[in-house]
DNA sequence: AGCACGCCGACT
DNA sequence: GTCGGCGTGCTC
């Protein structure tokens, strides 16, 4: 043995890195800092012909990688671990249960600049008078050096300044310079905590709360310090944000912090400004459209327990805390929660395992919850906090189905709706009109030789747009507008409506109304939407056309009439939960309406009045609805009952992505678990996709854990199949969407 | 993912 | 004669 204390210090350090290598990496550590590092830190290391970050998840004493192979860390990133024991623990349970490359779940959690090598600290430059300086700086400065002498003044008194702190106060940082040269003053650099990036206000005190109200606060208050999955059934307009609040203020009466997941659109200023307007905190916002520095701040703010309240987006169910004492998932139904791409996870599920693993609460709150969260509601008694009562009095909305097929309808829009139109119109009320379709039409139709306009890179249908002529919504791909059919030579006509056919139908009915459209097309830059939404609570707008956009977070309190002009795009489709996502927009959309005093009318336009599903959901609500599905769910042992996985592969070639799902099927009959299922392989049902080929297949189990012994000594063999090289597939676990 | 190596085609 | 196409292989 080379060195005498070897035996104490672990020289091995097993490294993550953010590649798609399933693996991690050793490194020698170099003996300058070998007793100095652990788990969590980061630390700079070669990696092929690059240098890269990576942290560091074990120090060992040994490794299996040849002495030859093994090459040394250069150095730490920085003195302190990035993540502590547990959080790192955390982040490979993750890459665990998704099957993801643990480099890439720790990249992940990391904000850009720190995976490049910034470190978390702050610093700053400082200035401070030396002894020199101290004794005999203003006697020696001539009276004329004006600039000097206010430097030297300003430095008196106080052992340092900052640089940035003296330019404020009008000293330049030349007369500094000058005077360091005579050894007046010195600088230095310093670590420093710099402010919250957001303040709260504190302006606004908490309402009188209703007494399912204060049973939720109570019951989630006396949880504090101990896991509990809460679920929050509050129907619209109940004050679920009211309990979140409540039950905040206690967690930050005990010193801890509070993190607040939210959906992707949610998160605008006007949604903050209801948690800024109670608190007089600190608070770290995360969501997409943060700079680098702006993210790092806010991770650090987190990190450090400086933010007291974190509200952000998906990804921040991966934000360090110093004090974690509650997670709120708001509207913990909605799909934006599942990363679609990439490293998989709902950052939903991965809330209530952190919950777990901190030993604090987790509240999942919606008007509409997923089946999952019921399920896991009646698993687990007493969990369920329900605000069946809207507050203030107000009624809930009457809904009511419009039978197509009986009725007449022009340009998608149906008699009886027009004429609750002119009603509610009349009446001095708002109409809201919602319609999952951008565009002017959504199929571009030779009515003689039944051509349609399809794109060249997917299997679908372009979509007409008045503006910009054929859009594929699937790629993006634009070509121009035609009038004659190119294999007849016919007038082409637009199919189907669009929320751009709609606005003009309705401004040919109604010319005097002013009417918006809110999707993603009409709001494209930023800020319309708010201005957009601020005429219409000004009463300036009076008709609403929209998509989803409609559906979520804002309130309309003068809206009184809310159509859905198309429910059965969710009817009849092969996916087990298209059902779920209709019943979830068609409740949330019809909140939007009759707050207040205001009793709210809901009509639903259909070809299928019959529909089991929708006769539940008008005779019952959601909850009817919610109980009819999930009985449906367990007869078909689909999920919650059930735990699928799905091997998605997709190529340019055609028969390459099943080629390669044959092979693994092949493979996973040789590593066959008992009660594992395997479904396929299958096309998707849009085969192809911008240019690329998919296939998939499914994997059904009846617990989580055959499925994951499966995928553990599956997924190695998948790496080694020749038929993969030619194509990129994945793994997603608990796949949102089937298709 | 990067990055390099390697072996065949049209160009300053 | 070279620049560059992307197939193949490797990363402690």
């Amino acid at each position: 043995m080379q060195n005498p204390a070897a035996g104490a210090t672990r020289v091995i350090l097993v490294v993550a890195i953010d590649t798609p290598l399933r693996r991690v990496f050793d490194y020698r550590a170099p003996a300058a800092w070998a007793g100095e590092v652990q788990p969590g830190h980061r630390v700079w290391v070669p990696f092929g012909k690059r240098r890269v970050v990576g942290v560091v998840t074990e120090c060992r004493d040994r490794s299996s990688v040849p002495e030859g192979k093994l090459r040394f860390a250069f150095e730490r990133v920085e003195a302190e671990p990035t993540f502590d024991a547990g959080f790192l623990e955390l982040l490979r349970w993750s890459a665990d249960y998704y099957r993801h490359p643990v480099g890439e779940v720790i990249a992940a959690a990391l904000p850009a600049a720190l995976r490049q090598g910034a470190p978390i600290a702050v610093e700053e430059t400082r200035w401070r008078l030396t002894v020199i300086g101290k004794e005999q700086g203003l006697e020696k400065v001539p009276a004329r050096a004006r600039q000097m002498r206010a430097a030297i003044e300003a430095l008196t008194d106080v052992a340092d300044r900052s640089a940035e702190d003296l330019v404020a106060a009008g000293i330049s940082r030349e007369s500094l310079r000058k005077l360091e040269d005579r050894g007046y003053v010195e600088h230095f650099t310093a670590e420093t905590t710099p402010p919250a990036s957001n303040e709260g206000l504190g302006t606004s005190r908490s309402p009188a709360l209703n007494e399912a109200q204060q049973t939720a606060v109570d019951r989630i208050r006396g949880s504090l310090g101990s896991f509990v999955t809460w679920l929050l059934h509050g129907i619209t307009g109940s004050g679920k944000t009211e309990v979140y609040l409540n039950a905040i203020a206690t967690v930050l009466e005990r010193g801890e912090q509070a993190l607040v997941l939210v959906p992707e659109i949610a998160l605008t200023p006007q949604s903050i400004t209801r948690f800024r307007e109670r608190f007089d905190v600190p608070f770290a916002i995360m969501h997409s459209g943060l700079s680098d520095g702006e993210r790092l701040a806010a991770w650090r703010d987190a990190r450090s327990g400086t933010a007291r309240i974190v509200i952000g987006t998906r990804s921040a169910v991966f934000v360090p805390l110093a004090r974690p004492g509650l997670i709120v998932v708001d509207e913990e139904h909605d799909s934006s929660f599942k990363q679609q791409e990439g490293f998989r996870y709902s950052a939903r599920d991965l809330a209530i395992v952190r919950g777990q693993r901190h030993g604090i609460p987790v509240v999942l709150g919606s008007a509409t919850p997923s089946l999952e969260s019921l399920e896991r509601a009646q698993r687990q008694a007493g969990s369920l906090l329900s605000l069946p009562h809207r507050a203030a009095d107000a009624k809930p909305p009457t809904l009511t189905l419009v039978d197509l097929r009986k009725h007449g309808e022009s340009q998608g829009i149906s008699t009886p709706t027009l004429l609750a139109m002119r009603r509610h119109l009349d009446a001095g009320r708002q109409v809201l009109l919602f319609l999952n379709r951008r565009g002017y039409a959504p199929v571009l139709f030779c009515p003689s030789c039944g051509w349609a306009a399809r794109c060249q890179r997917c299997d679908a249908n372009l979509t007409v747009h008045r503006r910009s002529a054929l859009l594929c919504h699937h790629c993006g791909a634009e070509q121009d507008m035609i009038t004659r059919c190119p294999t007849c030579s016919s007038d082409v006509k637009p199919v189907g409506q669009g929320t751009e056919r709609i606005e003009e139908t309705l401004e040919a009915i109604f010319p005097k109304v002013p009417l918006a459209r809110i999707d993603r097309d009409s709001m494209r830059r930023k800020g319309e939407l708010e201005a957009t939404l601020a005429q219409v609570d000004r009463n300036e707008i009076r008709i609403l056309v929209g998509t989803q956009m409609l559906t979520k977070g804002h309130h309309f309190p003068n809206v009184t009439l809310v159509v859905v002009l198309n429910a059965d795009q969710g009817l009849f489709s092969t996916d087990f939960r298209a059902s779920e996502r209709l019943a979830q927009t068609i409740v949330q959309v019809a909140g939007r309406a009759g707050r207040a005093e205001q009793p709210g009318e809901v009509l639903i336009q259909t070809e299928y009045p019959d529909h089991p599903l929708l006769s539940l959901l008008l005779r019952g609500g959601y909850d009817a609805f919610a109980a009819g599905a999930l009985t449906e769910r367990q007869q078909a042992h689909w999920p919650p009952y059930s735990r699928l996985a799905l091997l998605r592969a997709e190529a340019s070639h055609r028969a390459e992505p099943l080629k390669f799902l044959q092979a693994a099927l092949a493979a996973a009959h040789r590593h066959a678990v008992k009660g594992v299922q395997l479904l396929g392989p299958a096309p998707a049902p849009m085969e192809r996709r911008a240019g690329r080929h998919r296939a998939q297949l499914l994997l059904h189990a009846p617990t989580h854990a055959p499925l994951q012994r499966l995928l553990s000594s599956w997924i190695l063999e998948l790496e080694s199949l020749p038929e993969g090289r030619k194509v990129r597939w994945s793994i997603d676990v608990d796949p949102a969407e089937l298709f």
